[in-house]
RNA sequence: CGGGCUGUGGCGCAGCUUGGUAGCGCACUUGGUUUGGGACCAAGGGGUCGUCGGUUCAAAUCCGACCAGCCCGACCA
């Protein structure tokens, strides 16, 4: 019997200090987590519980889908990281170590170089595909935690690599996640949104981020209200308006603005030069080499969205004297007109574009009457620019909305890359080496927690979807008399018996406290046993949300318990 | 890494400006009265004031360095 009194539930009065989302919040009072050091957290025993049940509806579903379970090391060596080129490209991400013998080791921060070294050992066509799959810890040296277990540096991932012999197979194994994945989310109780994402890191040819909206969430999320349209912001497009461009002269023609340094100021400074009639010239350094990115003047750029159209991994803004240096001239006066010998990444909504305005790289000189295809030696076009709220769907021409989401799970098909990296091969039915072609596949559980924890709270706590609870129910008993204790043994061992989850709250407490303890930690179903519903043979019951107590006959109350919780258990399946 | 802020019993905070024997609320222990929505009375226990150094007769308080944590911007499950 799990009696409250004895269990480890440290509840707190007030609010942390410092707690940014209410998941965070909610979850440290009602003493799921506790924080160790920056991104790392212990997990309090109703965590565990919790943790648990999310970990078993994943294992469900990724068995459901021929999944097999594995246990992968955490610490790694160094040289299977450098065989497959990721020793040097997760950078500072990457906890490294040395042990005794002063050999480098890794903190593994996913596993695909891992599950790689295993696939060798597939040896045929006949063998595929395959899905392994495992339930570990990952160590991401984070630049910045936040927000709880929302954003940690070491957490638990259900990861899954899927092998298979052709890029059908991938297709294959790619939609059956997909569809675990819904499934997955649902069963916690979300409303899981699939959507297009940059592959970053990984590479590989295509990547869906499941996402949840939320005010606490991380990304920004573009979305159609059709529903035909959805995407991470790193990789969203919309339906450009076109923008008609008067005549203009032919060649461009230099004219001073001093003391002009930005877009708005120029726009001020000359009525031809609105801001979606200018060119905005960015530089970059991407791993070392000085790169120019090319907007409409009213555009933002995606940084990403640069990283993915140059292949950098390390890339940043250049600084103004690096640019001066180049350039010979400082950020306001910048712009790509006759430069040569420096990649020019210009988005496609300057396409066609002509009669513009922009720096002239001499300081407080701009140019205008520029033909973008004529006068700049674009040479990638490219999609750049940060969709905003309201521009049209590109599916449906629809205002599309920008949200702010978590990100809760992450597919990305690999293709041949490491299979490559570590001659990952198997014969087909011609017995010709093929190299396997994977796919990867995440969900993190802790976050994924937290993501149910600010899907469902209200000012009183926590709301637990039944399937993810720590318990199921609440006993909560009223007063010392004997008979209470009684009743309240005897309610448990009935539901227990009829496979419910339940825990004894017998401590010697006010009910209000007990009450508002209950509704903190969200358990969603409570049964209140006291003298005074005993007097009438009754207990009350009370669902976490909504609805007012009511009284029930004794003789029927775990009947009635049974059935209820039954009842919301198969709501999410 | 850039910008802002905070470190004082388990939790939340005051004290610092103007140096002089460390306080409050919650929690905890004991006794008593209570007991259907976060009770009350009484008596207690618990603190290297983040660390190191400096100034001073004397430092939580002033000065310096370091460390840690949080929030806002560049990354990810």
């Amino acid at each position: 019997m799990i009696r409250w009194s004895q269990a480890f539930i440290p509840t707190l009065r007030d609010d942390p200090a410092d707690a940014d989302a209410a998941s965070h919040r909610l979850l440290v009072r009602a003493g799921f987590i506790r924080q160790l050091m920056a991104g790392a957290y212990s997990l309090l025993p109703l965590a565990m519980r919790t943790r648990d049940k999310i970990g078993r509806i994943i294992r469900e579903e990724m068995d459901a889908i021929g999944g097999q379970e594995f246990l992968l090391p955490a610490i790694q060596p160094a040289e299977i990281w450098q065989k497959s080129g990721r020793w040097e490209i997760m950078g500072q991400e990457m906890f490294r170590l040395r042990d005794r013998r002063e050999a480098d080791i890794a903190l593994g921060m996913t596993h695909e170089e891992v599950f790689a070294t295993l696939a060798v050992e597939l040896n045929s066509y006949r063998d595929l595909p395959q899905l392994w799959y495992q339930v570990q810890t990952k160590f991401r040296d984070e630049p910045r935690p936040k927000s709880g277990v929302l954003r940690t540096r070491e957490f638990t991932m259900k990861d899954s690599y899927s092998f298979d012999i052709d890029d059908d197979g991938l297709d294959r194994s790619f939609e059956n996640h997909r569809g675990a994945y819904l499934r997955i989310f649902r069963r916690m109780g979300l409303d899981p949104i699939p959507i297009d994402a940059s592959s970053g890191a990984m590479g590989g040819s295509g990547s869906k981020e499941f996402v949840v909206k939320s005010e606490a969430g991380e990304d920004l999320v573009v979305l159609c209200p059709n529903g035909d349209y959805a995407a991470n912001v790193e990789n969203a497009t919309s339906r450009l308006q076109p923008v008609e461009d008067p005549p203009g002269p032919d060649e461009p023609e230099p004219f001073a603005t001093p003391g002009v340094r930005t877009i708005a100021a120029l726009a001020e400074f000359s009525a031809d030069a609105t801001t979606d009639r200018q060119i905005k010239s960015l530089f970059y350094l991407i791993d070392g080499e000085l790169t120019i990115a090319l907007l409409r003047g009213d555009h933002g750029l995606v940084e990403q969205k640069l990283a993915d159209a140059t292949g950098g991994v390390d890339i940043r803004a250049a600084g103004a004297e690096e640019i001066f240096a180049a350039m010979g001239a400082h950020p306001g006066s910048l712009g790509a007109v006759g430069v040569e010998g420096i990649p020019i990444y210009a988005d496609h909504a300057l396409a066609g574009r002509s009669n513009m305005t922009t720096g002239a790289n001499i300081d407080d000189q701009h140019v205008r009457g520029v033909d973008v295809e004529r006068d700049i030696r674009v040479t990638h076009w490219v999609d750049l620019r940060e969709v905003e709220a309201g521009e049209p769907c590109p599916a449906c021409g629809e205002a599309l909305e920008v949200v702010k989401a978590i990100e809760v799970g992450h597919i990305f098909k690999l293709g041949r890359r490491f299979a490559e990296a570590f001659g990952a091969t198997v014969l087909d039915p011609d017995g010709k080496p093929q190299t396997i072609t994977m796919g990867s596949y995440g969900i993190g559980l802790e976050r994924a927690m937290a993501a149910v924890a600010e899907t469902f709270h209200d000012e009183a706590g926590l709301m637990w979807p039944v399937s993810v609870a720590p318990y199921e129910m609440v006993i909560t008993t009223i007063g010392t008399e004997e008979d209470t204790h009684e009743q309240a043994s005897a309610l448990y061992r009935a539901l227990t018996a009829g496979g419910v989850e339940v825990i004894l709250d017998d401590r010697d407490e006010r009910p209000g406290v007990k009450f508002a303890d209950a509704e903190l930690v969200g358990i969603p179903f409570r049964l209140v046993v006291g003298p005074r519903g005993l007097e009438k043979g009754e207990v009350e019951w009370k669902p976490r949300s909504g609805g007012e107590s009511q009284g029930i006959p004794v003789a029927e109350a775990a009947d009635h318990a049974v059935a209820a919780v039954e009842q919301a258990r198969s709501a999410l399946l």
